[in-house]
This record gives C-alpha cells, sequence and structure tokens, in this order.
RNA sequence: GCGCCCGUAGCUCAGUUGGAUAGAGUACUGCCCUCCGAAGGCAGUGGUCACAGGUUCGAAUCCUGUCGGGCGCGCCA
C-alpha cells in the first residue's frame, strides 16, 4: 500500500526531472507516512518540503506542479495539498477490502517480505557462563534477541542463532573447584568454603551426583587441599589468591584426568540446564559455539600473533598489551597476563574476527547494558585486524526491575539468590513473559510489573491480544452450533458490503501489519510489533462490541466473516513471531 | 572525575528516524450485556515533552551546557 503510493511520487519526480522543472542531481528521497489524522487522508508525502529548494519553489507551488503529473490510481480516491505543503492521498475504500484475500491467500506467510534478500545475519545473545542456572536478567536478553532473529529472518533474511559457550577461563575453575569442595563436604570433610566460590544450591545438586556415582574416588583430606593455600579474606587475606590457590591445588591433587572431569561433570549439568529452560522459553539456536573449541584450534594464538606482527602489541611488566587507544579505546588492554594466561578479551577477538571470516553480511551481538564498555576495544580489535567493524552492531539491553506487590523483587525467597528465568517462567508463564519483557525498547530501563503479567484481566496487554484471537474462534464455534454457513466465499465476492467505520479502521490497521514488521525487523524493535497487536485487538474489540458477524443476511455475514478470518491471521502471526501462543480457547 | 543509556499525563510507556492540534495503557469518574465470550466497548478528567540556550520554513526528536536516575571505567568474565 505504501509502497505503491512512493511509485506514483517517483513517477511524479521523474516526469518533473526529464522537463528540467527539478534539478535531479538535489533531488532527496521523498517519504511516505501513515497520517496520524484521519482527516489528513490515508498517506502523506513531505516530498515537495524537502525537494522546495532543488525545485527553487515554495513547497506548495511544488505540490501543485507534482499533482499536475501524478500518474492515476484505481486505489487512489483524492490527493490534495494541505499544510505547509504536504501532499495528502485518501484511497479508496476498495483498497482496503482487496486486502482481504490477500491476507486469506498468503496466510502464514502475509507480513513476511524479502527485504533481506537472503544476506546472512548472525544473531549472538544470551551467552551467559555455564556457571550457574540462567536468572531474568538473561531472559530479556533472550527473549529480545530471540524475536530480533525472528523479525529479521520474516523480512527475508537467513539468520544464524549462536550461544558462544564460556566454558574455558577462571569462572569456569572456580565453578569446578566449587563443585569438588562441596563434594568434599559431602565426603565428610570439614572445611570453610571459600568466599568467592559459587554457593548456589546447583552446586550441591552436581557434588551429590558426584558422590553418589563416585563415591570416594575424588576424595582427599581438606587440610592437604587447603595445605599452603593464601588466606581467604574472612580470615584477613584476599579473596582471588585464596580461590586461586585452591584451584591449584584441586589441579595438582586430582591431575589432570580427574580435574578434567569434575570440571566436565559441572558445565555439562549446567549446560545441559541452560539449554532446556531456554528451549523451554522458545528460544532455539542454530550453533553452540565452544570458548575452548577457539584456544584449542589455536585460534586465539594466531590472533595474537598477527596483532604481534602488525605492531598492535606491546609488552609491559610481563603482559602483553593490545593498543587499543590507537583506534579510540580509552586505554590499552590486555590479552596475555603476567602468567602466561591469555585473557577473556583474546578469545573474544578471536571469535569475533571468526564470525566475520565466516563470511557473514552482518554480526549482531546481544549484551547486557554492563558490558557496554566493551563495544569500543572489540571494535578497535577487529579494525586492527583490517576487518570492517562497522559489519558489527552490539545492541545493548538495559535491565529490567521486577516488581511484585509494588515492591522490587529482584531476590528468590527460596534461595535468597537471584530470580532464576525458570522460576519467573513457572510465576507468570511463558507467553506472558516474552511478552513482556520485547514490550519496550531495549535501551529502555524496563519495569516488569510480574502481578500484572500473571494477572487473566484486560489490563494485561497478553490477555488482550490473546483474547481478541480467541474471541474469533469463539465466533466460529458459535456459528458452527448455531449450523450456519461459515466458509467463506473465494476472493473479492460481497466484501463491497464492508461500509462501517469499525471495519474500515479494522481493514487499515491489517494493511498495516507488513509495514510494522519491516520497521520492527530493520530497527531491531520488536515493541513496535507488540504495540500494533494491541491496537489491532483493540480495533476487533471495538467491531465486536459495535455489530454482529454472525447476521441473517448471508452476503454480509460472508464478507464480515472475511474480515475476521483475515484479522485471526495477522493476530497469529503477529503472537507467533514473538514467540506467544494463539490460544483458540481460554 | 571520564564514558554510555535514560528523563514525555499521578504510574508504566509510545511518538513512523525533523513534520500538521503530543498519544496509548493504567488509575479515577460516568455510561453500555433479552445480543456471536463484559477476559469486552464508549465518554470524560489529566502535559512548562527535566531545565537553559542554539541550528531552520518547522524541534519531544539534532547540537552545546546544567540538573536528576541507571550502568561502566580490572593482568574478572
Amino acid at each position: 500500500m505504501k509502497s505503491h503510493i512512493t511509485d506514483l511520487i517517483v513517477q511524479a519526480l521523474d516526469q518533473l526531472a526529464a522537463a528540467a522543472v527539478i534539478d535531479s542531481a538535489d533531488l532527496q528521497t521523498p517519504l511516505v507516512e501513515r497520517t496520524r489524522d484521519p482527516s489528513h487522508g490515508d498517506f502523506a508525502s513531505n516530498v515537495a518540503l524537502v525537494n522546495s529548494k532543488a525545485a527553487k519553489m515554495r513547497p506548495r507551488d511544488l505540490a501543485a506542479k507534482l499533482i499536475e503529473v501524478l500518474p492515476s490510481s484505481e486505489l487512489v480516491a483524492a490527493v490534495e495539498i494541505a499544510g505547509p505543503g504536504f501532499i495528502n492521498f485518501r484511497l479508496a475504500d476498495r483498497a482496503y477490502a482487496s486486502l482481504i484475500p490477500e491476507i486469506l491467500r498468503q496466510g502464514h506467510d502475509y507480513g513476511r517480505s524479502r527485504i533481506g534478500a537472503g544476506r546472512r545475519v548472525q544473531v549472538e545473545f544470551v551467552s551467559a557462563n555455564p556457571t550457574g542456572p540462567l536468572h531474568v536478567g538473561h531472559g530479556r536478553g533472550a527473549a529480545y534477541g530471540a524475536v530480533v532473529a525472528d523479525l529479521l529472518e520474516a523480512v527475508g533474511y537467513t539468520v544464524h542463532r549462536e550461544y558462544y559457550v564460556n566454558d574455558a577461563g577462571r569462572q569456569m575453575d572456580i565453578l569446578g573447584t566449587s563443585v569438588w569442595l562441596r563434594y568434599l563436604e559431602l565426603c565428610g570433610e570439614a572445611l570453610d568454603f571459600p568466599s568467592n566460590g559459587y554457593k548456589g544450591d546447583y552446586v550441591w545438586d552436581i557434588a551429590a551426583t558426584l558422590h553418589r556415582e563416585h563415591g570416594d574416588a575424588y576424595r582427599h583430606a581438606a587440610d592437604e587441599v587447603f595445605d599452603g593455600v593464601p588466606l581467604d579474606e574472612p580470615a584477613g587475606g584476599d579473596k582471588e589468591a585464596h580461590i586461586d590457590g585452591l584451584i591449584g591445588r584441586a589441579k595438582a591433587l586430582l591431575g589432570d584426568n580427574r580435574y578434567r572431569f569434575v570440571f566436565e561433570l559441572g558445565l555439562n549439568v549446567i549446560l545441559d540446564d541452560i539449554r532446556d529452560d531456554l528451549g523451554l522459553f522458545g528460544v532455539e539456536y542454530q550453533e553452540w559455539y565452544s570458548e575452548r573449541s577457539l584456544t584449542e584450534s589455536g585460534k586465539v594464538n594466531k590472533v595474537i600473533d598477527r596483532l604481534r606482527e602488525s605492531g598492535h602489541l606491546y609488552e609491559q611488566a610481563g603482559a602483553w598489551w593490545f593498543r587499543s587507544t590507537e583506534f579510540g579505546d580509552e586505554k590499552d588492554r590486555v590479552v596475555v597476563r603476567e602468567n602466561g594466561q591469555i585473557t577473556y578479551f583474546a578469545s573474544d577477538i578471536a571469535y569475533h574476527l571468526d564470525k566475520l571470516e565466516r563470511g557473514f553480511d552482518r554480526v549482531i551481538d546481544i549484551w547486557g547494558a554492563d558490558h557496554h564498555g566493551y563495544v569500543p576495544r572489540v571494535k578497535a580489535a577487529l579494525q586492527a585486524l583490517g576487518a570492517d567493524p562497522s559489519r558489527l552492531d552490539v545492541l545493548l539491553v538495559q535491565f529490567a526491575i521486577l516488581y511484585r506487590g509494588g515492591q522490587k523483587a529482584q531476590m528468590s525467597t527460596r534461595s535468597g539468590e537471584f530470580i532464576t528465568l525458570r522460576e519467573l517462567r513457572k510465576e507468570v508463564g511463558r507467553d506472558a513473559a516474552r511478552f513482556f519483557y520485547v514490550m519496550r525498547k531495549c535501551e529502555q530501563h524496563m519495569d516488569f510489573d510480574l502481578d500484572l503479567a500473571k494477572s487473566q484481566s484486560s489490563d494485561n496487554p497478553v490477555y488482550y491480544v490473546q483474547y481478541a484471537h480467541a474471541r474469533i474462534h469463539a465466533v466460529l464455534r458459535q456459528a458452527a452450533e448455531r449450523l450456519v454457513d461459515v466458509e467463506p466465499s473465494d476472493g473479492a465476492i460481497n466484501l463491497e458490503r464492508l461500509v462501517e467505520t469499525h471495519e474500515l479502521d479494522l481493514l487499515k490497521s491489517l494493511s498495516r501489519y507488513p509495514e510494522v514488521v519491516e520497521a520492527a525487523a530493520c530497527n531491531e524493535e520488536p515493541h513496535q510489533l507488540t504495540h500494533y497487536l494491541r491496537e489491532l485487538a483493540n480495533d476487533f474489540h471495538t467491531y465486536y462490541n459495535a455489530h454482529q458477524f454472525l447476521v441473517e443476511d448471508a452476503a454480509l455475514r460472508d464478507a464480515r466473516i472475511k474480515l475476521i478470518l483475515a484479522t485471526r491471521e495477522v493476530l497469529r502471526n503477529g503472537l507467533n513471531l514473538l514467540g506467544v501462543s494463539a490460544p483458540e480457547q481460554m
């Protein structure tokens, strides 16, 4: 609809350029928008305003010239100049009604497009460390990333969803050691658990599995384990040095193979839990990319060598630094620590280079907002390696604050830890959680009202939209009970009977859907879709209240059934893109 | 101190990339079921777009500064 109007304007502009009325070199691309005010018609263009300089004419005069040469169209009922020089278009009523057979024909494809032209885009999201279950902070990134990926797919991109698994590094060593220490306690060893260890219940669970299946096979005396380890913080020492010492003892006492076994057990149990959790949240990946595979394949070392050879690294105080300030970062960053270990940043450089080398046209990272300081150094590294940093977009998701009973509810009542995503899903359900998480744009701090998400009332936007869908099915069921024929006729038959204001408003909303999907996808803004669906549901509910669908007049009934079937299609398609169910009954 | 994000109705938030008279939901008030699901609809009240300058035909939107809130500034990840 919108593209049709744009075509008309472009043709008119070409005519004027050909007649040398305006200078084609200075032409601004015209913008066609939906009008906010119905008295301005259906669409408006600012083409005359933005090109008045190029034409050396007042906007209204240029608008008049454009209208003179504007090709006529069956879909356009009226064109007029308004305000400072806007050109307003009013569509013919039939222009909208012709949409219904189109929607019914396209079915679940209605709203999808090919503007992505099959370009390959990678979306990496969540990527939480497998050191514990996902919490509600990860939930927003999960929902947001999943919907952005689905939207991009809907507009024709080939999407590769990826989870970067931090299965190497110090945090994982801390987890493995935490599991082992809990295991030792289960064996009967008395010890002070390190203040920097992982204390969650899930660590006990993993330790119990180890103890149940392997008895005392991994047992060492507590005295032996803590021998020579620097003091912990509560004892007047340093908690980092303490935990590093314990990791060293674990590796020494268990040996490579047995240490690896404990480490892997912890990793696998938690990763399986995360996979399961995300699956139940409706989030699926094409690939789980292992950080360890990067180091083991030598890709990290290769990247460090390349940087060193090209003069982007220097040695200071025993560590190797990347000169990221050369590319606009605030300070230089360490890639190889004094003790010879590579930093997380080093493997992240290799990972991002690998993404670009895999041939994606675009790479999108979705991170928590607390990582924003990390963006310049990653882009700096890519630039230093001769890659194009503009192919990488980092989308930062702000935190969500949960409210229950008007109070902040960040801590779980059960464990005293952060509320897990699993607990949230149990409390409010998958549909509400998904919908609420993407209801706000990602850079907006979000207040997540748990009571509202749970409530089964019209106050709850999820129920409001789902109810519209269920209500349409209720009408169809009712028709079946009354043995009324609701099998819709083909094509545009009877659609001229749709003349009520409510019907035209509903049709207009249905016609907007592809534009909404496109805008939501191109701007990575799922909230545009949630807002649209609420408006569409409102149009339907209003219509429902104002008119009967199952009327005696068979032709009118047919037209109305076709309209609500088209509405059902769009509601279902939209909810589907959000990962929210479209129930037939509630 | 420096950097990033945010500031719009009592509350939660939109605002079509600079356009016409700033919009929803919620809350509050009053209406609407002998009628396909009232889990719904209609109407009303509610604004110095944080503040001050600047850019231009035109600013909630862009630039500068101030104030307020969040987050970052590690040889952690």
